[in-house]
RNA sequence: GGCGACGUAGCCAAGUGGUAAGGCAGAGGUCUGCAAAACCUUUAUCGCGGGUUCGAUUCCCGCCGUCGCCUCCA
């Protein structure tokens, strides 16, 4: 079965054939590190996380590149928020910077968002970006005008492929200043001359200054990925003119293709005042940082959220789709739970052998829909179907031995554990732990005294004072089986 | 104005030329000392108007509406 991908270039859904078989390189547009990360950050970065594991399961060596933009495009329009932020804190810009990246790595490590391969930062690779931008100028692309170095998008006549945008069409840009340096409105810088407040300043053939706002990704995809590479993705609000002034740039420098997919994910809106939705974004100030919806939605949640509409989707943030996020996991996670914590009461024998067929079937079904573009919530249904089927084989009363326990079990752990990331693996049993199961299996124990004595007072004083410690307690018809946060 | 995406039940959302997955919430029921969990039943003429077709929610045209991008933003 082949995967399908949507390919923004072409705008067409198409069938993924890597370069080198076996062999992917990706590349994915990385954060501006001057905040703390929000969850439109979040959205794009999970789903690409699933995309990664989701190639990595299917048996592809990937290498995944996100690069951290710590320089580049953060002045122009009057306000650097690096240098704003620095100089209130009387701190070095790259102290700003280590912090906001530190706590990006931190908010993703919770999100389960497994790492890069590589992450680049813009600022330590410069000589790479000038290089590029001589090599430019030498091809002609682009000029140099009072210490800055601007591409000429005149020059290039695929300018615009990406985003179907011709330069004609758009409206004018609206900086003065800066139209009086440049050929035509339309041109972007490569390098700017840094003026005398700007701390953040490096030599180069044009004077003091620093790389422009799309150079780094050019630059350092060449460097880690080549000049050609299989994915490039990134959030759709990038992609002009961000993304389009990569691949000019990339391939008027490289005589070469730049990526052959673009995969862009769709933004994340918040209702404003009126409910209408709206971009969260940094320069809004509508934005809810990842630390703060940690505080309300376990991780999971979140990535089930994130996992519940197709990745090209926008969707829009709400308590309500949240706690619907929440509920969907909760049956998920409580079936696994119930799984797992049977095991180890589970016969050897196996009379629920012939389940193993409904777990072929889930698998299908999941790789289909992960096949298809990634298609995530696809994926998740076909899980919640299985859980449904679940439920009814351990609540049915048969005896169900261990190996179909485990195997069901393992569609789980792998599935929705190790591709999409919304169930935790078992619990190791440390030496803590197993005094703490000791423990209340003894409470259980005592408990069901007092109910076989039907003294529901103290079963039930039992079950609350357990539930104020976070353990909570489920009677079946074979036993009473607990779960802890 | 240009470019792009989208409009499916109370909410989120998948999908298809032959009357529509899944989840959440709601209602009723089963089980249970109670609870929890779970299961069963139940809720949609797929924005509006044309067209193509034996047949369209799915294709085409028009309209209305929403969002994104065109300026830093994942």
């Amino acid at each position: 079965m082949s995967l399908m991908i949507y390919n923004v270039l072409g705008r067409q859904k198409v069938e993924f054939v890597p370069l080198e078989p076996e062999r992917i390189g990706m590349y994915v547009c990385g954060p501006t590190v001057q905040e703390y990360s929000h969850l439109g950050h979040a959205k794009t970065y999970i789903s690409f996380d699933v995309v990664v594991r989701w190639l990595r399961a299917s048996g592809y060596d990937v290498l995944y590149v996100q690069n951290i933009t710590d320089v580049g495009h953060l002045l122009e329009s009057g306000e650097d928020r690096i240098l704003r932020k620095a100089s209130q804190l009387q701190a070095k810009p790259m102290q700003i910077v280590e912090h906001y990246a530190r706590h990006y790595f931190q908010d993703m490590d919770t999100l389960g968002v497994q790492r890069p391969d590589i992450s680049p930062r813009a600022s330590a690779h410069v000589p790479e970006q000038i290089k590029m931008i001589q090599t430019l100028i030498e091809k002609e692309y682009a000029y140099v005008a009072n210490g800055s170095v601007y591409f000429d998008v005149t020059s290039a006549p695929g300018y615009g492929k990406l985003s179907n945008r011709r330069i004609d069409q758009q409206e004018a840009g609206t900086r003065e200043a800066i139209r009086d340096e440049k050929h035509h409105a339309e041109d972007f810088a490569l390098w700017k001359r840094a003026e005398p407040e700007h701390i953040l300043r490096w030599d180069s053939p044009w004077g003091e200054g620093f790389p422009g706002w799309h150079i780094e990704c050019s630059a350092m995809a060449k460097k880690y990925l080549g000049a050609t590479f299989d994915i490039h993705g990134g959030g759709v609000d990038n992609i002009f003119p961000h993304n389009e002034s990569e691949i000019v740039q990339s391939e008027c420098a490289n005589d070469a293709d730049f990526a052959r997919y673009w995969m862009l994910v769709g933004s994340l809106n918040v209702p404003d005042q009126f409910g209408i939705p709206t971009k969260m974004s940094k320069s809004l100030g509508n934005y809810v940082t990842i630390k703060d919806a940690l505080e309300t939605y376990r991780p999971e949640v979140i990535r089930m959220f994130v996992l519940g509409a197709h990745y090209t989707s926008p969707v829009t943030y709400s308590e309500e789709s949240m706690r619907g996020a929440q509920g969907g996991w909760e049956r998920l996670n409580n079936a696994v739970w119930l799984v797992r914590s049977q095991i180890a009461s589970a016969p050897a024998g196996d009379e629920g052998a012939a389940f193993t067929e409904r777990l072929d079937k889930a698998r299908t079904a999941f790789t289909e829909a992960m096949n298809d573009d990634f298609n995530a919530p696809l994926a998740v249904a076909a899980l919640q179907d299985l859980t449904r089927d679940v439920n009814v084989l351990l609540n049915s009363g048969t005896t169900v031995g261990v190996e179909t326990l485990k195997a069901i079990d393992g569609v789980y752990s792998d599935l929705a554990g190790g591709v999409l990331g919304i169930i935790a693996p078992q619990q190791q049993a440390g030496a803590n732990a197993a005094r703490e199961a000791g423990l209340i299996q003894m409470l259980i124990d005592l408990r069901t005294a007092a109910r076989k004595a039907k003294n529901w007072a103290e079963s039930d004083r039992i079950r609350d004072e357990l539930a104020a410690l976070g353990i909570t307690l489920e009677d079946r018809p074979d036993g009473t089986v607990w779960k802890g946060e």
